[in-house]
DNA sequence: TCACAATATCCCTTGACAGGCATATGTCTG
DNA sequence: CAGACATATGCCTGTCAAGGGATATTGTGA
């Protein structure tokens, strides 16, 4: 998940995320269609890989770079932890925050 | 978006917003928790308050900072794009590379 | 107004990491 | 096996951002 994080906060290797949702793609279309520079492609394709966001299929002496649904999914259930924060009472939070305000407003008055 | 995941790629940041998951908390109780140094985690909660992911409600002389649930609401939808990626067809482009593999296998052959 | 508490900002140093380029590795074809 | 093609790796450099520590800022109570 932190690995996953660290791989996508990169423009780039974001970027190539994006490309590889139109399909696997073999390294020099992604360099092609991003414009950049074979190595560093190579070399983003490395971390994401280490992150576990995309596999590699062989083919011929391409390689052909595809997204891993199961990162994807996990991601998805990281940020669904996160739901409770604003599907429940996200407002009971603030109930609490604006009883401290009053709380130390009248606490000043006196 | 892109800030979103910039600010959540770095540990000390995911940690404060896993602690914010308990409901706000003022600076110092994040400094005593988390076992930072102060400046940093104002530091942090600044990075964090540029990228939309929280909020301050200033208290007496403390401020307490919550988690924005917009931010996370977001960050959601823009991973479940991805849905169709492991939902729909993910086994069709499987089936796309094993042509190509087929194909190329035969070529070598000929 | 003064002293203090809570937090923010500044400056500095250091480490990590991305880009550029040369080159190595691997794979196919003839 | 040679040569071409696709991709990966190594080395170097510059940049950026995080941590450390001192200090500025702001609000609060007496």
């Amino acid at each position: 998940m932190d690995a996953t994080l660290t791989a996508l906060a990169e423009p780039n290797r974001k970027r190539i995320v994006e490309l590889l949702r139109e399909g696997p793609q073999p390294v020099g279309e992604i360099v092609v269609k991003l414009r950049l520079r074979q190595p560093q492609v190579s070399k983003h394709l490395r971390v994401l890989n280490d992150a576990g966001l995309v596999e590699v299929h062989p083919v011929a002496q391409q390689r052909y770079y595809s997204l891993r649904p199961q990162a994807f999914q996990e991601l998805a259930s990281w940020v669904e932890s996160y739901r409770r924060i604003w599907d429940e009472r996200m407002d009971r939070f603030d109930e609490v925050l604006q009883d401290l305000q009053r709380k130390e407003k009248r606490h000043a008055h006196n």
